[in-house]
Order: C-alpha cells, then sequence, then structure tokens
DNA sequence: GTCTATATAGCGATAGAC
DNA sequence: GTCTATCGCTATATAGAC
C-alpha cells in the first residue's frame, strides 16, 4: 500500500451524508478504505464487509454513511465533478479561446478519472433504469448532471451565439462528454490515446460546424437539427 | 395472470445453455416463469427463489439454465433480436424503398420491446463495464450486436453508395437504434410517442444529409466527418 | 447524532443423485 | 446430461446502546 497521494483521497469536498463534525473523519475513512480496494481489486469483488474492516469501522457503520456501495462511487463521482469545476475555473479566467476552453472542459473528467477506469464504469450502471436514484440520467443525479453541464455552459459563455444554440450547444457537449467516457472504459490503446484523439477530432468538427452553420444551402439542415436536439432533450429537468 | 399470449412467450428460438431434447421443456418453463415475473414485479425485485418456485422446479435448476439473472434477459433479447430480423425480412423483401426499410428497421426493436421496457433496462446494467460477459458493449455480446448491425447493413444493401458509406453507415443507425432504446426508457409520453418522432425525425436528417454529401462544399467536412467515425469504431471486432 | 449487535433472506457454488 | 440438497457468504433492515 507504498502508494502516493491520489485523487480523491481528499474528501473534504464531499457533501452528502450526515457530516456533521466529528464524523466526517469516520466518514472519510471508509470513503478512502473503499476507493483503495476498489483499486486494488475492483468494484464487484469488494464487499462492503471489507471496506468497513479496512476501515477499523463495522459494517453497520458504513452502511449509516453509504446507504450503498454505489453510494460511495456517487460520492467519488461528485469529488471529481467539484476538481473538473475548479481546474476549468481556472483555465476559463485565463484564456478567451474557445478552442482552448473546450479542449480543457472535454479532457479534463479524462484527466481526473484515468486511473478510476473501473469506478467510473459503476456510473452508467443503472442507465437503462429511470427510476434508480442513481440511474445517471434519471431524476436522482439530476443536480450533479446539471453541474456538469454548466461547466460547458461557461466554455462558451464568452463567445457571441444565437440563443437556441447558446441553450443546446452546452447540452449536447455534456452528452458528447459522456460519450467519450464510455469509450473511455473500452479504449485499450496505450494511455486511451484513441479517445483523446476522438476528443480533439469531434472538438475540431463542433468548431467547423459552428462556422457552417451560417451558410444560407444549410439553413434548414440546422433548423432541423435543433429542432431534433430540442425534441431530444428528454431529460428531467433538462 | 389472464394475460393473452405476449412476444416472447415463444422460446423455440432461444438457443443458448444446454437445451438437448426434453430439457427444452424446464428451460422453457424457467424462461417464461421469469418474464411473467419480470413483467410483473420488475427485474429487481424478482429472485431466483421465485422464477424457480413459480416454474415449479428448484432454484439450482433454475441456475443449471441460466448462470444469472441477467442470462435471463439476455436470453430475452435474443428473441427480440430474432424477431426483429423476421419482421425486417419481410419488409426488406416487399419494398426496395429506402426510407420504407430504415423506418421499420429503427422502429421494429421499439415496437417488440415497448411492453417490457424494464426489462430492457437491464440490457445496459453493464455498458459501463467492458469485461462482463453481459456488457452491451462488449465482447461478450459481439454475436447479437453483430446480428443487429447486420438489420441496417441489409436495409441500404440495394442502395448505391460510395464503399466508406456502405461501411460505415449501419454501424452509425446502429448507434442511434441503441440511443433510441435509452430514451424510449426514459420517454414518461403516452406510448412514447416523443421518442417515435425522434426516431422519424433522426431518419429524415440522416436521408437529407447523405443528399448533401454530395454537395463539393461539404467535402472536407464528410472527409472528417468518416474519419472521426472510423476512429469511434472501438468495438471489439466491430 | 453516531454507531453496534443481531436477524433475515438472497445469491451462487458444490458435491453428488439419477 | 439433468437435476437436487445443502452451505457459506453477502447485503441490508432493524432495534437499540451510547
Amino acid at each position: 500500500m507504498s502508494r502516493g497521494r491520489r485523487f480523491g483521497d481528499n474528501l473534504n469536498m464531499v457533501k452528502n451524508g450526515p457530516a456533521t463534525g466529528k464524523s466526517e473523519q469516520t466518514r472519510g475513512q471508509i470513503f478512502e478504505s473503499a476507493l483503495e480496494l476498489f483499486r486494488e481489486q475492483g468494484f464487484d469483488s469488494t464487499t462492503m464487509q471489507e471496506i468497513a474492516r479496512n476501515a477499523v469501522v463495522v459494517k453497520s457503520a458504513a452502511y449509516y454513511y453509504f446507504p450503498s456501495k454505489e453510494a460511495i462511487v456517487q460520492a467519488y463521482d461528485e469529488t471529481v465533478q467539484a476538481e473538473q469545476e475548479r481546474l476549468c475555473g481556472e483555465v476559463f479566467a485565463e484564456s478567451k479561446d474557445l478552442k482552448t476552453r473546450l479542449a480543457r472542459a472535454l479532457h479534463s473528467k479524462l484527466d481526473l478519472a484515468k486511473d478510476d477506469r473501473n469506478l467510473l464504469g459503476v456510473v452508467f450502471r443503472y442507465t437503462g433504469e429511470p427510476e434508480h436514484p442513481l440511474s445517471c440520467l434519471g431524476r436522482g443525479t439530476t443536480a450533479i448532471r446539471r453541474r456538469s453541464i454548466q461547466v460547458f455552459r461557461n466554455a462558451i459563455a464568452e463567445e457571441k451565439l444565437p440563443n437556441d444554440l447558446r441553450e443546446l450547444l452546452p447540452v449536447v457537449l455534456w452528452a458528447l462528454q459522456m460519450g467519450h467516457l464510455v469509450m473511455f472504459l473500452y479504449d485499450s490503446s496505450e494511455k486511451q490515446r484513441r479517445t483523446r484523439r476522438m476528443a480533439d477530432g469531434a472538438l475540431d468538427l463542433t468548431l467547423k460546424l459552428l462556422g457552417l452553420a451560417k451558410l444560407r444551402i444549410l439553413k434548414p439542415i440546422r433548423t432541423k437539427v435543433l429542432a431534433l436536439l430540442r425534441e431530444a432533450d428528454f431529460l428531467p429537468e433538462g
């Protein structure tokens, strides 16, 4: 267990669940213990017993802080989200260049989660079950999804754009990021270079399409695409 | 339990697992029993015990035929796939019109699964875990994915298309269908009309884009899009 | 509010009967 | 090959101690 400090070890940013004063420490122990075991032996083969034992608490204590193993992953997800906001905030303050900003926004989650791909995968587990509190597209995750979309809204904030695009583009970029995350998980190329190239390519293409959107011949297509996107905007509280 | 015959009740098309002669009946009982309970009380709240009891076998017998509850869903998925192939085969034999064929291909899975959306959701459960045998994008499901893509390959078989498009379009359409399936699950509009409109809109747009692809100004974009799609083609044995 | 001890029920593996 | 009886491990709910 001679690892250096890794992202996620700092839990002060985690907010959900009981956390008044002293208990923060216990919660922290459990959270760290879990991440450690997840990284060592994967999510599924780690049991709540082990997490508790490793954190020197009894199993029910672990359940007191996290209603399920998946809830720990959700907490992890929130630390990643917070870190992305911080990172992008820095870059956005320094540069007004759209490409720079979008590149940072699109790559930062990959950067942050690169050593925890097995954990990231669990985030998608309830994609197909809308009512599940941890469904990554469901009501239970509206808050974090909103934050994630907001990052892209901030990224394009300095641009002159028609209102419809300003409204829809962040959601499209967020969806793009979700796609990249899945691809990231399946990418067996060294250091997931392939997904990185994809992200760069998708960014180039997006910028090019934004430029072309002004052409007159493409007006009907643009209208159609936007209408379709609006129709596709099926998420709870968008 | 006074339901009429529903799709999926016919199991003779299910092939995986042991099924030599007589045992087909036992397997069938278990399969039907499971679908019945899944429909009544959902996937998660149905236990293997109940499935077995309802099928008048002992629990281990159920495990003999299906290594897990999820495996039953996969078997269901295969019956849906087979049915889609049959349906589309009929339509493709009758009409050479691209729009008709693609509409049928894009809508048929929605038609077939419309009463089993909670079951459909389980198919996506291991999307984020590439190594899981039931990951809908992983190695374990290559065979059924291939079949699913083949339907779209057949749909465009009669068209004159450049080779690169002929190769990539089926995969794109398959991905589109996957997206529609997820949307279908989250669609709270009556009879999921919204998703149906989406599918129609996406089809129109696809046809329009195919037409526009020939324009000279768009040549660089087309090249870029195709390169990106090829790069995105990350699935095992594509 | 924080945590413990205990209890129920399910999963899934195993050895072996027929 | 088909199926049974049984077992250990796990998740998670609950009552209640501090």
